[in-house]
RNA sequence: GGCCCCGUAGCGCAGUUGGUUAGCGCGCCGCCCUGUCACGGCGGAGGUCGCGGGUUCGAGUCCCGUCGGGGUCGCCA
């Protein structure tokens, strides 16, 4: 322990303030005591509020921060002092709570000197790091008032999140709004420790860009300088961390910065960070080991030790088995395909292209108007409902759609779907991938109500094997913005590399097609995806073809890619890690808000800057935004958004 | 865009079949208190019940519309 300096040091001029990072939290995370560390003092005070220990008595010493709490005796007064390491209490007899601290009230922010004393044995709190010491102040300066606040700063108070937004920076000041804050820097810290042992280049890519056709709606900015036309906000670095592995990178790694202007959920922002990874002259198993490096490395900041690898499932699997591609694997409870065992039904509801079970265990004896709840439930995701049945304890089969089966059916059914006395078994008839999708949610909801889950594991696996391709016509009826004209769109994205077994076949068969592309899904949750992509023109092309894209319009569309192709593009592939879902889990909040420091509400509006907000006329008229784009035949101009790239090779 | 829920004091909430002056906790302001730690005591201030319209003798409460927030489905390669 170094000797405490008495007093305030001398400012020095152009010294910027250096911010120690908090310990407490390194403590909360290792469990170890914090020792102040005197090179990382700054001007202002000696100590850290919540370092101090009974080491500490007998130091003078100076703190500053907050006034978290204030009893008054009359004659003493303790003040509880709150920094970023931690509360310490001051003791302030009457002769110090002279002027200004005389006053001093809720957050108030101060300076105070006083000598780190031990507490009487009754008087030690157990419940505080420095519960067995006080500071007892020779003097408190007023560094900065307070007006009365707009909610208090204390963990137990619950407050909305409309006015936690709007006073974020207050918000942060509570334990836990700013732990998880400070959380997301570690674990942002443990993956840059990883890609940096292994030689990978952190590299910014532009925020203003060129609005690709694929994908979600882009955020547009007005390009003043070409009235017009528009500058993109990137959904993601993707084609421009492809073009670093043109350009030799070899392992190109950010923390960027993604834009998306779609509606809102719990899980989503109109602004997003992902970690994006791209790597040369690798395969499949190559990008998914690092990725688990990722994974382990990162969870190791909350003191999760994840075991690897990480089990794999194909996508055929997984939507078999869990009706997701994102299967929460925390429980089994898995479908089971009854369209074979219902292939002679005369129930017309069963005569369908895929029939499927899942059992809610114990369900027999949810009340009619449980049962009736879960019509509603199902009809909500677009169903017509969810047929079931329910096994009575004896192990005859009950329920409205019960009558409708034969004895056949009727005996074996509880067996084929291992239902038990006691047991529900909901259906779902039809198109397979939508009946999947419903029986998979429901999988999820029987779990959640069962409590079948259990809330402390980690379940960790690579879902593989996805399909190249699918029949664009899900993608238009669902109002997506299909790439091309063709009957397919990809899956992923249209420069995912077909695996090897189906480069000769997926022109004859897209629908059957599979690629190299796998996702890393964490208790039901995609945190991260990526693929091997194309290097080879012919192959790209060839794709393209699939999706109906002509070589006109991929030219258009992806000209400069396609051209840096051609000067000997490496194989290369790549992965890209939702930053602020994997944040959110290690955090253990339910909303991706609580990990970002400043979030939007809902409608992407910012209760903070209030933005979006009008701009002024003549705002209006500089950005060009009413400019009408003048067709141009030169190639070389900046393009309308219909024109050819100017950038084709 | 569809559906569900919520808007009452700075914050979190209660408010009965529609019926006196709309309450509670915390916070805030004033005074008191020398060992508290979610200190305590006494006193006080603070409300366009989101907004607009309607029904009614009478609306925080019922109806319609609207705005804001949250959730969910669609959407998000």
């Amino acid at each position: 322990m170094v000797a405490p300096r008495p007093g305030p040091r001398p400012h020095l001029p152009g010294c910027p303030h250096v911010g120690a990072p908090s310990r407490s939290y390194r403590e909360h995370l290792s469990g170890e005591p914090v020792v102040d560390r005197p090179e990382r003092k700054i001007m202002l005070r000696t100590h850290e509020a919540g370092t101090l220990r009974q080491s500490n008595v007998g130091d003078t010493v100076t703190l500053t921060g907050w006034v978290a709490k204030r009893r008054d005796h009359g004659g003493v007064a303790f003040v509880d002092l709150r920094d970023a390491s931690g509360v310490v209490q001051v003791v302030a007899r009457d002769e110090v709570l002279t002027g200004a601290a005389h006053g001093l009230r809720s957050e108030y922010c101060i300076k105070v000197t006083g000598k780190v004393t031990a507490r009487e044995a009754k008087d030690v709190n157990p419940n505080l790091p420095t519960g067995e010491v006080d500071v007892v102040a020779d003097e408190i300066e007023v560094l900065s008032e307070a007006a009365a606040l707009p909610f208090q700063i204390d963990e137990r108070i619950t407050v909305g999140e409309e006015a936690r937004l709007k006073y974020r920076y207050l918000d942060l000041r509570r334990q836990a709004p700013g732990d998880a804050i400070r959380l997301r820097s570690k674990v942002s810290q443990a993956a840059r420790s990883v890609l940096g042992e292994r030689d990978f280049v952190e590299i910014e890519t532009p925020t203003l860009t060129r609005s690709t056709p694929e994908g979600a709606r882009d955020f547009l900015v007005p390009a003043r300088l070409a009235p017009g036309s528009w500058y993109a906000l990137p959904q993601s670095p993707q084609l421009f961390k492809q073009l670093l592995m043109v350009a030799g990178m070899e392992r190109y790694y950010q923390i960027a910065r993604c834009y998306r202007d779609e509606d809102f959920r719990a899980d989503r922002q109109p602004e997003f960070t992902q970690l994006d990874i791209e790597m040369s002259f690798v395969e499949q198993d190559d990008v998914i080991e690092l990725g688990e490096s990722i994974a382990k490395a990162v969870w190791k900041t909350i003191g999760v030790d994840l075991p690897t690898p990480f089990p794999r499932m194909t996508y055929a699997d997984a939507m078999a088995k869990y009706g997701s591609d994102k299967p929460d694997l925390r429980f089994g409870n898995e479908l089971t395909d009854c369209t074979e065992f219902f292939s002679d039904t005369t129930f017309r509801v069963f005569q369908a292209e895929y029939v499927g079970a899942v059992v809610m265990p114990g369900g027999a004896s949810q009340p009619r108007r449980q049962l009736d709840a879960w019509q509603e439930w199902a009809k909500q995701r677009g169903a017509k409902g969810l047929a079931y049945v329910l096994v009575a304890e004896d192990g005859s089969l009950t329920g409205p759609v019960a009558k409708n089966l034969s004895e056949t059916e009727t005996s074996g059914l509880a067996e084929h779907v291992g239902a038990k006395p006691g047991d529900c078994i909901f259906f779902a008839a039809g198109a397979t991938k939508a009946s999947r999708a419903l029986l998979g949610a429901a999988r999820l909801e029987i779990g959640k109500r069962c409590e079948l889950i259990d809330e402390n594991a980690w379940s960790f696996l690579w879902v593989v094997d996805a399909p190249l391709f699918e029949p664009a016509a899900d993608a238009v009826a669902s109002g997506d913005v299909a790439v091309g004209a063709g009957k397919w769109t990809a899956v992923h994205h249209a420069f995912t590399m077909p695996k090897a077994e189906y480069l000769d076949t997926f022109e004859a068969n897209p629908g059957e097609a599979l690629a190299y592309a796998y996702d890393m899904v964490c208790n039901g949750n995609e945190i991260g995806g990526g693929s091997i992509r194309i290097h080879r023109r012919d192959i790209q092309e060839r794709v393209f073809k699939v999706m109906g894209l002509s070589q006109e319009d991929a030219q258009e569309k992806f000209g400069f890619l396609l051209e840096a192709f051609s000067f000997g593009a490496p194989p290369h592939g790549g992965i890209a890690f939702g930053w602020d879902r994997i944040v959110s889990l290690l955090a253990g909040v339910d909303s991706i808000r609580e990990v970002i420091a400043f979030p939007k509400s809902g409608g992407g509006y910012d209760p903070l800057t209030a933005a979006p907000a009008p701009i002024t006329a003549q705002q209006r008229k500089e950005a060009g935004i009413d400019a009408k784009p003048e067709p141009k035949k030169d190639a070389a101009s900046p393009a309308a958004p219909d024109e050819v790239s100017p950038t084709q090779s």
